[in-house]
DNA sequence: ATAATGACTGAAATGTTCATCTGGTCAAAA
DNA sequence: TTTTGACCAGATGAACATTTCAGTCATTAT
């Protein structure tokens, strides 16, 4: 069987964009790095954003993937949702796909990145309050909640504690912020 | 007496920077508003910097004074705390400086608003660093915390709660607002 | 004398022009 | 039927021209 084309541009685009984000890669970048002609690229997408879109929704997978991995159901709902969280910050600070899409986000705030970077947040909060329904409420380790708003305080939270805390200040380590959870935010929710 | 040539100028600039920002405000339109040369502006204002930080700093005493006005010392360090910060949110959204400075930060990133929007933050943190620990710690309200983070924490959580929650949800109430503060910070801080 | 002024200056921002680039198409090739 | 790259219209940005503006200082007013 022929080699997988869609394959190789996605793997082609992702290298690209992970690179030079998305507005400085150009269709036919993506096409001579995947070795192929311009129009193969529009028989398996639409266009440019529709390509960004589908590598996007990897990263997603991957990303719930990376939480799922540092959940253990041996230990407890609040340990384990600083984990995922954690896990998810740790994901987004360590790819060069996330990092440089943040960047361009901030630094130019190209359209499609903006929107796809919305996308992701709201992902990322939608399980977190999966979590937080299914291992926190149902399983009765903590208080009746509103999951979405809980979801969208613990990823501000931390958010704010990882990334703002440390421009003005050292930087604040793991077990230091799983403190702060315990503190602010569990001791109000366990019953 | 002759006028007071210098608050004359302050008022113009006020005036012009609430209207048009920083960047679209012309030291010339701040002369003929103030009804000065423009010269007179620069025995008083090094540069256009000066005299806008000048006008920031009168900014944040208002906005400290505001908060002053809204502890009572009756109430309860918890209570204080939320119409202190909800108070200096409000003063932010209510008023046309603050309004087009912020606009300004987002959307043009003019180097002296972007500095002087930090300032801006750093002292109400710091504001609410110096209420956490006389009013909470020294008063036995509350247990030993760093009185920097947990202000830190609390700004975060307001501005998450007011500006960023409501980008896509309904806005949440001050009353709501409040229970949350309860709920997720003070019932793991309270003795 | 001192205080106030506004014409002036150079640097930086902005507008303009035009050649190049790029997302997307489609007729031809494989 | 699938793949391709030459092609097109609109977007982009480099290069240059023009305007704007913060800050100065010689002159004027008090």
């Amino acid at each position: 069987m022929a080699i997988d084309r869609k394959q190789l541009i996605v793997k082609a685009a992702t290298k690209s964009f992970s690179l030079f984000g998305y507005k400085a890669t150009t269709m036919d970048q993506v096409a001579k790095i995947a070795n192929v002609g311009k129009g193969t690229i529009y028989t398996f997408f639409k266009n440019k954003e529709e390509l960004f879109d589908e590598i996007i929704s990897s990263l997603i997978k991957e990303m719930k993937s990376e939480a799922e991995q540092a959940i253990d159901s041996e230990r407890s709902f609040q340990e384990n949702l600083h984990r995922a969280l954690y896990r998810i910050l740790e994901y987004r600070m360590e790819h060069q796909l996330t990092i440089k899409l943040f960047q361009e986000e901030r630094e130019m705030g190209t359209p499609a990145v903006l929107e796809v970077m919305a996308r992701l947040e709201k992902e990322i909060i939608q399980y977190i309050a999966g979590k937080v329904q299914t291992l926190g409420i149902d399983k009765g380790e903590i208080k009746q909640c509103d999951p979405q708003l809980t979801a969208f305080i613990m990823l501000k939270l931390y958010i704010s504690l990882i990334f703002d805390w440390e421009k003005e200040h050292p930087p604040l380590e793991k077990q230091e912020i799983a403190e702060l959870l315990e503190q602010y935010v569990f001791k109000g929710l366990s019953i």
